[in-house]
DNA sequence: ACTGATAGTGTTATGTTATAACATGTTATG
DNA sequence: CATAACATGTTATAACATAACACTATCAGT
């Protein structure tokens, strides 16, 4: 049952988001990923993932433990942290540094070097390429360095909430 | 006592720098910014201020209240945190995500944006700007998004760490 | 000088995020 | 079917950060 995106223009970041298409492809993805490279989608791993794609917003680990108990699984710290760990260095899951948070990533195929775009407001977080993003962050190279992972997050206030605010 | 840059020609970051000219400069130039501001530049900020530039090297909140405890200030942690807030507001002090810990900033008049490169293996970090990075993130614009502020943090292993290894 | 506003520091308590260390269960493989 | 490797569970604690309130100093206006 797999949607299409329906035909929208605009590029916006914040709300051009079929989120039916996203968690099911997402699913699908994953699955073959760890197919492929003989890694075990475990009904934890599984629930993990489906928790935060689920909203697709940032999470906290003490957020996703809560789900977790309410779904039957052991809620102590470690097995979200453990979880988590697994499925970012698969990257399938990346940190917002800005908010001590997780959020899905629903195509890990997309460049290593994501940036992230947050609402201070309500907390939406996007994820964005490098040329939406008017930031170029692609192999890195620094004088006597080797550069193995970038973290790029942008805060701000969307239009939405800045539209919504009296100042 | 103010010593002058000697005449090297790389531009290696994580090692041509002169560590007195630094100290010096960065203490008079934060005096003459909160002079000019009509701000206080209380015992407590100052000695804050010293203990990151003085190694400069990013220091957790717990490592400055010991070291201001040993200097004879409260060290709870609220002291910490609330000249930290302070002094990052102003620009002389900037947050590594990465590592949870704080970095003197020598010079505010940088980019508002700053740029970190980190080492995962000694922890010494270089803050960079935009031509030095091969990052370019001036002014990023994101439709339907007003960017405030930027992280940008490069993790790796610097040259002298990975000669160190012998992986 | 008195009053009140503001800013800075101190203190206690607590909230939030993350990991160490070890026990138990489960799966793949020789 | 033994055993190595992987995965999960549990307890305890470490590391990071803030809330709320008390006290002091400084300074502007009266």
């Amino acid at each position: 049952m797999k949607k299409k995106r329906e035909g929208k223009t605009t590029s916006k970041i914040f709300d051009d988001h079929d989120h039916g298409m996203c968690f099911d492809d997402a699913i699908e993805q994953i699955e073959n990923y760890f197919l492929k490279k003989n890694l075990q989608f475990t009904p934890l791993r599984r629930k993990v993932f489906e928790i935060l794609i689920r909203d697709h917003k940032p999470l906290g680990a003490y957020e996703i433990l809560e789900a977790l108990g309410r779904d039957g699984f052991s809620s102590s710290p470690p097995i979200a942290y453990r979880v988590l760990d697994f499925l970012m260095e698969h990257g399938f899951v990346h940190k917002i540094q800005g908010l001590n948070a997780f959020i899905a990533c629903p195509n890990p195929n997309h460049s290593h070097s994501p940036a992230f775009v947050i609402c201070r407001k309500c907390e939406k977080v996007a994820e964005v390429d490098e040329k939406k993003s008017g930031i170029s962050f692609a192999n890195p190279s620094i004088d006597n360095f080797e550069v193995e992972k970038t973290t790029v997050e942008m805060t701000g206030v969307c239009t939405t909430c800045s539209r919504a605010a009296t100042i």
